[in-house]
DNA sequence: TCAGCTTACTTGGACGTCCGAGTTTCGGTC
DNA sequence: GACCGAAACTCGGACGTCCAAGTAAGCTGA
């Protein structure tokens, strides 16, 4: 592609003078680098036979102390519905990665753990990640942090923590 | 939820040592709020019976010069795989918005026409969308232009445009 | 104690995205 | 003029996400 297409969409907002185009910019543009980021990161995980979400899922019940946690807590952190934890778990159980195992006291709750094979594999996909530095290597530090606060504002807003 | 899982993330990330946590902060903070202005700005449209997939092509087709384009060079403007706007044309088509037009000189090629039912939900969508500020009210216009800019730098160096 | 509300998870269905593979048509080359 | 690679679109399948609805279990209060 030759040209900016979201300059040029702009361009044509502004010309036929609707409303809050820099709002339709900088929210279209972060649709194009989620879909940037994505490709980019599940590219490097493919060998893995993992996607990004069940990648994430796995560095979460890593980092927990049990190495294990409920679905519905891990779908509290990863902002996640339950049905997507439900599905994220079934592969991730399915490719043996993670365990389900029942609450020791609630009947309800229904735990994962991660395995022997997922604590592996997650090391492994975690130095391939971040050898790409998540797709966002043009960006410095600094940069990665201002665009970190500018993201926080609006998380903010949407209710994910008092800020 | 009470905290920041992201900043909560990074923390576990840094005390492990991994690398780039900056980049692995940056980019959940993407998807977090590409997962909220999505939710956001679908919530605006579901009236309209629109997702954001085919809102946006919609505003494409009316934005174009005699209010039809060949499915490819749609797919080239909103940054999707040929089956993607298969897909989005099909719904459109179902809907009554688009009209599937042979190309006059290239039988390969289709064009999809908005119609003038699509033409008018597409002003009411647009007046909906952009009273919600793209669900990006939180951030002035300063704020959004840096967003957009920082964003533009992925863009650029993910080969979207020269720059 | 037990009825009713809430919590935790699963199921079924819709949607958008991608990939791989296939069909039709175009166009350049020999 | 025929061949062969390229271009444009469609089809089938996988995946992740969401919503609505359903089931099972815990909890609360009269």
């Amino acid at each position: 592609m030759a040209f900016d297409v979201l300059a040029e969409a702009r361009r044509q907002w502004e010309v036929r003078h609707w409303d809050a185009p820099a709002a339709m910019t900088a929210a279209t543009s972060i649709m194009r680098v989620h879909q940037i980021i994505l490709s980019r990161v599940e590219d490097v995980l493919r060998p893995f036979d993992l996607t990004f979400a069940r990648y994430e899922a796995l560095v979460l019940l890593r980092f927990s102390r049990r190495g294990a946690l409920p679905l519905g807590k891990m779908g509290d952190r990863l902002m996640l519905h339950a049905t997507s934890v439900t599905n994220i778990v079934d592969r991730l159980e399915r490719q043996g990665y993670v365990r389900r195992v029942p609450h020791p006291r609630d009947r309800r709750t229904t735990l994962a753990e991660i395995t022997e094979d997922g604590r592996r594999i997650v090391g492994k996909a975690t130095e391939a990640v971040t050898a790409t530095q998540f797709g966002m290597g043009a960006l410095d530090p600094d940069q990665l942090d201002a665009l970190t606060d500018l993201l926080r504002i609006v998380r903010v807003d949407a209710g994910d923590f008092p800020g």
